[in-house]
DNA sequence: GTGAAAGCGCTAACAG
DNA sequence: CTGTTAGCGCTTTCAC
């Protein structure tokens, strides 16, 4: 006698019902019930509905671990990212989630810091827990052992935001060399010659520093590159570049430094929300009028950026887009439906208030 | 003859190497490998190194959905928020998964856009997946049933945010009556009596609205009462209400209503950011400026409340903490380690520039 | 200190 | 259309 909660009562007996139990009580095989309760397989109307009440009146709750163990697949991913808490994350996130979902996938969330060695644990659980699949925001640019793991337990993987040189597997990236062309090109078509790039990598170390730190991701580069194009195609002067941790004070620490040099920039180009408000208050802090003395440009659109004044321009990344597309390409390999290559997605250009035309400033 | 893997090469073959495929090349029993991979039980120093040994040459990886199914524990919990991408949500879920990381819990996310019916269904397949335990945000003050779960399903359970009635699980708050008390008291102190509530609710339905809808969150409950309980304490003029959906456009009309009523408020309380930006917003339209014609104070701290100009003043929620001490407790419960009662954290006024005194506002 | 064997709950051949 | 049965990979008594 294998049931345990088989008895009378509607359930409240010990122990979880399982699907053995279900199929006692409605007096047909585990297969029979499993093929109802599993949604496969062919089975007739009146059984059906037997099962069906044996299972709501057992309060059955399908295992879905047993399931996962049986079928070898989890129905869950990974997603591995810097800062889940940080908005560019969140709303790539909030997509992925939601897209998996759709599809019948849940979501194991892991946050790295962009710290290499969180990012190779990370991956490890998410393997040994059998995900069918991870999207990963890699915090290298060349290390990616972890990402193909020798051997046969490779999962299907798709990258976020920063391509990995060397590693050919399904990226899915905006333009942001495109946008920093076009921001720079918009200082450059308003006069502005003096241009300082605020850039954040987690790869800089100890204070807003000049040469760009050589383990910064793609992204990074691809924003610099823009700008270099912009500047190159107008034969512009070579813009200022200060490297920083993602810190609002060492955005402000860079931003001074910027603003006080002694050709001292009159636009700012700022990688992401930390480096804006870091320029936000070296501004305040030395008297200058964003949108009058300093120009500024910033990456990535908020609600604040267009509620603040002046307004902020920006380059508007389409966050949830790029979630979404990343988890159907993963989704897709997952399925088998074909590989993904790398995807490009647009990005736009808001012109707002921040950028002014260039005219002596007053210092 | 069961092996696969245990050829003789280094874990190239078809399959991924298994326990048993590690205990043939280390020549020992399954129970041996286990007790040297799962980490327990006493094995010897040398078959110890045998087993790592053959365990890294075959590149093995624990299968831990199989452990969870002879365990019964999954090492997952299952966090049910109203919207990752939301900053609240998005701080406070950054603190569970690291709290529960640390623990040797990995975290499931899913979203309910504050809809019952997503979250009734997102505890479904949490449960299914046999989570080891739930924070869940729950969505509405009344409905619970989902979260007992007759029978013997239930997992440990914590509350975030937000209270339910009746059901008596730990609930991880912060003290937003006294936020609201707080910032109503400076309000008050500052000479204003025409007070505005601008109270965002996932239950107002088709624009902002007077009467508080009887399906809001506790959250919404306490923070109205909060600021009632100082209105009261001083005899004050009792304040404009407006209930709106968590738009930053419902808002703003709400904001409109507030400000264009034939005694319009001076003063007005903005429970999060969307319900900020609307007033913001809104007294941009009208002219008015924030911290003279209108003063305002916010829940919730952000970057940018005190980098725009003027800094808004706000009622600083620990967020990080709430988070922490929901995992904290949940993970308590999960161990058997005791239950936790509820957990009240406190909150900051912080007091910037966006509160005048009052004084005869020009129209 | 180490091994043998049972079984977690489910699915998928295969047989009828 | 329904039942029988053999595992999925691991842990864990219980012997030795």
């Amino acid at each position: 006698m294998a049931s345990r909660s088989g008895k009378k009562g509607a359930g409240q007996s010990e122990r979880p019902a399982r699907l053995i139990d279900v199929a006692h009580r409605a007096e047909v095989s585990r297969a029979t019930a499993a093929r109802v309760l599993g949604g496969y397989g062919f089975v007739g109307g009146e059984t059906r509905e037997r099962v069906l009440a044996a299972a709501r009146e057992l309060n059955y709750s399908a295992n879905v671990v047993a399931r996962a163990m049986r079928a070898g697949r989890t129905q869950t991913i990974g997603v591995v990212v810097a800062d889940i808490s940080n908005s560019f994350f969140s709303h790539a996130t909030r997509a992925i989630i939601d897209t998996a979902a759709k599809a019948g996938y849940q979501t194991l969330v892991l946050n790295t810091d962009d710290d290499l060695a969180k990012e190779i644990d990370a991956v490890r659980v998410l393997v040994e827990k059998r995900v069918d699949g991870l999207i990963v925001v890699p915090s290298s640019p060349t290390r990616y052992d972890h990402l193909v793991q020798e051997g046969e337990l490779a999962k299907p993987l798709v990258l976020l935001d920063r391509r990995v040189e060397e590693l050919h597997v399904p990226v899915v990236c905006t333009d942001d060399r495109g946008g920093a062309r076009a921001a720079v090109e918009l200082f450059l078509a308003r006069g502005h010659t003096r241009i300082g790039l605020l850039v954040a990598t987690a790869a800089a170390r100890g204070g807003p520093q000049a040469p760009q730190p050589d383990d910064a991701v793609s992204t990074v580069h691809e924003r610099v590159a823009g700008a270099l194009e912009a500047i190159d195609a107008r034969r512009a002067r070579q813009p200022a570049i200060r490297y920083c941790r993602s810190t609002i004070e060492e955005a402000r620490e860079g931003a001074l430094a910027l603003l006080t040099h002694k050709t001292p920039a009159t636009a700012i180009l700022a990688t992401n929300e930390e480096m804006t408000f870091g320029v936000l208050a070296a501004c305040d802090e030395l008297g200058l009028a964003v949108g009058k003395d300093v120009s500024l440009v910033s990456f990535d659109d908020t609600p604040w950026s267009r509620a603040i004044a002046p307004a902020i321009s920006v380059v508007r990344r389409p966050v949830y887009e790029l979630g979404h597309a990343a988890a159907s390409a993963l989704i897709r390999e997952i399925r088998g439906e074909g590989r993904s290559g790398e995807i490009l997605l647009p990005v736009e250009l808001i012109d707002r208030r921040s950028v002014a035309k260039h005219a002596k400033r007053a210092r």
